[in-house]
DNA sequence: CACAATTAGATTGTGTACAATATAGAAAGC
DNA sequence: GCTTTCTATATTGTACACAATCTAATTGTG
C-alpha cells in the first residue's frame, strides 16, 4: 500500500474548514456592509474605529489608540492625518512629553457621533441575530483573538 | 430634564461591544500568528489562501478563485503575478475563452502543500480549543458573513 | 451577420497594514 | 552631568483591498 493519499490530513487544508478564512472573509463582509453607511459619514472603516475610541475618551496619545485597536504608528500616522484634514480631529504635541501626539476631537468630530449611531443599529438588523447572540459570538471571537495574541507575544 | 445623555445608545457605540471590531482584530491576530509559519513557506496570508484553493482544485480561472475568496481582479492580478514570480503557479490564457487566465500549480507549488500542513495544526494547538469548538465557531461566523453578503448584494 | 451588451482581466488611485528604520525626547545608571 | 537605553512617532517600502475605468473577447438580439 504505497502512495496512499492522506485524506484526513487533506481535510485540514480545505479552505472551508479554516476558521481563519471564516474570520478573514467575515471582516471583509463587515467593511462592505458598512461602506454605504460610512460613506455618508465621510469615514473609512478603520477611521470609524478610531472615532469610536475617541468618542469614548478624547485627548489621548496616538499610542493609546494603537494599543486599543492593535495598530502601530505606521498605520495610524497617515490615517490620523487624513482625519485631521477632514477636520474631525486635531493633532497636538504634548507639552509634558514632547514625544507624544495627543489626539482630540473637533466639534465636528464630536457631532459626528450622533449620526454614527445608525451604524451599529443597521448591523444589528442586518445580522438577523439578537443582541445576546451577537454578544456571545463576539466574546468567543475576542477570547480566541486574545489567545492568539498571547501566543504571538511569547 | 433637558439634555440627558443617551446612556443606552452610548453602549451601542462602545468599541468593546462591536462584533465587527472583534472580527477585524481577530483577523489581524490570525495573520500575525501565521506570519512566522508562512514566512517559512515564502507566502503571505492572502497568498496562502489562494494556494489552499489551488490545492483543492487546479487549473481554474482567476474569477473562480476570486469568487471563492471574495476578492476581485484588482487584488488577485498582482498577487498571482507574485506567486508566478515565486515559481509556485503558472498563468496561461485559456484557448477556449481568451478572456480567461487559468491558474495552474507548478511542481513546486504542489510540493508546498506538504509543508503547509503544519499551519492548521499549529493554529489548532495555539487556539486551546477542540476541533469541534473551532468548527462550531466557524459555522456561526460563516453564517453571519453570508447574511451580510446577502444584504450587500440586495 | 451586425452590433449592442456583457464578461474577464488589467490598470490606476486611495487607503490601510506592517516590517524596518530613523529621529527626537525622556528616563536610567553611573 | 553624561551617556546609554528606552519610548513615541514618523518615514519608507512591500503587499493587500477595492472603486473606477479600460480593453479585449464573447454572447445575445434582431
Amino acid at each position: 500500500m504505497a502512495k496512499k493519499k492522506p485524506v484526513a490530513a487533506d481535510q485540514m487544508l480545505r479552505l472551508d474548514n479554516q476558521i481563519c478564512f471564516a474570520v478573514y472573509s467575515a471582516a471583509h463582509a463587515f467593511t462592505r456592509f458598512y461602506k454605504p453607511l460610512l460613506d455618508r459619514l465621510g469615514l473609512t472603516y478603520p477611521q470609524y474605529l478610531v472615532m469610536l475610541t475617541l468618542w469614548e475618551r478624547d485627548g489621548v496619545p496616538l499610542k493609546d489608540i494603537g494599543e486599543r485597536l492593535f495598530l502601530d504608528s505606521g498605520t495610524l500616522t497617515p490615517l490620523l492625518k487624513r482625519l485631521e484634514a477632514a477636520q474631525l480631529i486635531k493633532r497636538t504635541r504634548s507639552t509634558e512629553d514632547e514625544r507624544q501626539v495627543l489626539i482630540a476631537l473637533t466639534p465636528q468630530g464630536l457631532a459626528l457621533k450622533e449620526r454614527a449611531r445608525a451604524v451599529p443599529s443597521s448591523l444589528l438588523s442586518a445580522s438577523a441575530c439578537s443582541v445576546a447572540e451577537l454578544s456571545a459570538m463576539k466574546n468567543e471571537i475576542v477570547a480566541l483573538r486574545d489567545r492568539l495574541n498571547e501566543v504571538v507575544g511569547e
